[in-house]
DNA sequence: TGGCCAATATTGTTGAACAATCTGTGATTC
DNA sequence: GAATCACAGATTGTTCAACAATATTGGCCA
């Protein structure tokens, strides 16, 4: 039937696949937060049925990548304040407690350790994306530690909604040089087995982390209210 | 969580409705796990379009509450020993991280503390079904600690996965009564503002659990894999 | 009995249609 | 001139009917 516009969408599960395609255009910041997916153009664009899309649209609404307002819309989800707040929320208890309980073996070090070396080569080379990227890696093997899908899966969501929030703001200053230092204690101190003090370095870092990050989102927040009334 | 009552679709959101519904229904044991949800059945019970309701079977399949075999069909979630295993990863990471750090209120404890008393008086008037209430009452409201509406949202899911584990065995023993006493320690060692023994009492609770539980679902899986031994 | 194949049933997807709701525009009124 | 209201257009929510692709069933044959 119609090959869709960008390639090789087969019978496998068009839903499925659809979902896919909209998350990665949101992580890829292509379809920025805040904005509408209106059904007819995408489907259009997409080459499916408007049935098929809103049935993927309901996968994402259950993922919370996209929010729906009923009989307007659904639109990418916008992360403010305090959606940065639940963020941080959860980072500071699933992270400490992989670091406390999780399994160390010698093969995850290794990883934790090559993870931490690329976000020192990124910084070293200046480049803020892979930065942040080893930076996101890092944090995301932390969880791993857990063992557990259903955590992973609860902390991959999370991650993609920082990278929601790192995309609504304009300026993304080196949000993330400042941390690779920590990462590296963190990861020393896993390997010398010194979990109750990386759980606690851990902690601090989070509500640092997050004191920052509000600052910067109350800041643009600001400059878009004034935006907002200067073109009013 | 207002339940609706069992009455016609009304033209809110019908999708939700009917996800709500079937929710309700599994989570109630009147669709037993393994159980197939076909689908013309259903949308003639229902009353809805078959579209409507492959809408909301993506819903529960989002909340792993059904599980989705293409060209199969959807069918009711049957936790077997390895969902089991991935519960106890979840529940031994975020309730002793919820004991440790999350934030304690004089309000708070009381509440934990009314549960406990149901508990108890659940078990003196041997009532089971109160007991297994009274019992995820307070584990969920141990992770209500966190204040994170993810986590809490995280461990409905996985306390109605629970539930699903429970009604998929033909005997539930008073698998609930021995722990009714760890859980008044555990309180009155939140209380005491012992968090530390408490998180350490609570993940040995966890464990012992575990084992009992997988203990008893093993025995069920002889149990059925002899019946059909006998039946074929 | 055991395996193969066609007939049947079920799922996955599409397209068009309709009701319900929202949005924006212009007319009316003060 | 600003606020209010009504109406037409656009968008979403849901249904229905159809079709292709896949799974299941039953019969047939060896």
């Amino acid at each position: 039937m119609n090959t869709p516009a960008d390639g090789t969408a087969e019978h496998a599960h068009t839903t499925a696949w659809i979902a896919s395609v909209l998350r990665t255009r949101i992580a890829a910041g292509e379809l920025t937060p805040g904005s509408k997916l209106s059904e007819e153009p995408l489907c259009a664009a997409l080459g499916v049925s408007r049935n098929t899309l809103r049935q993927a649209f309901t996968t994402l609404v259950g993922e919370s990548i996209v929010t729906r307002i009923p009989n307007r819309g659904v639109f990418v989800a916008s992360p403010g304040v305090e959606e940065v707040r639940e963020i941080y929320r959860v980072r500071r208890m699933i992270e400490p407690a992989a670091v406390l309980w999780g399994e160390l073996t010698p093969q995850v070090l290794d990883g934790l350790e090559t993870i931490v070396e690329r976000a020192q080569q990124a910084r070293d080379s200046g480049s803020v994306p892979a930065m942040a990227d080893a930076n996101q890696a890092l944090h995301g093997a932390v969880v791993a530690l857990t063992g557990s899908a259903s955590l992973q899966e609860l902390m991959d969501r999370v991650l993609a909604e920082m990278r929601l929030v790192f995309h609504s703001m304009a300026s993304a200053p080196d949000f993330h040089s400042h941390y690779v230092d920590r990462n590296v204690t963190l990861v020393k101190q896993l390997r010398a087995g010194e979990r109750q003090e990386a759980a606690e370095g851990l902690r601090a870092y989070l509500d640092e982390a997050e004191a920052e990050l509000l600052v910067h989102l109350g800041a643009e927040q600001d400059r878009r209210s004034e935006m907002r009334q200067r073109a009013g």
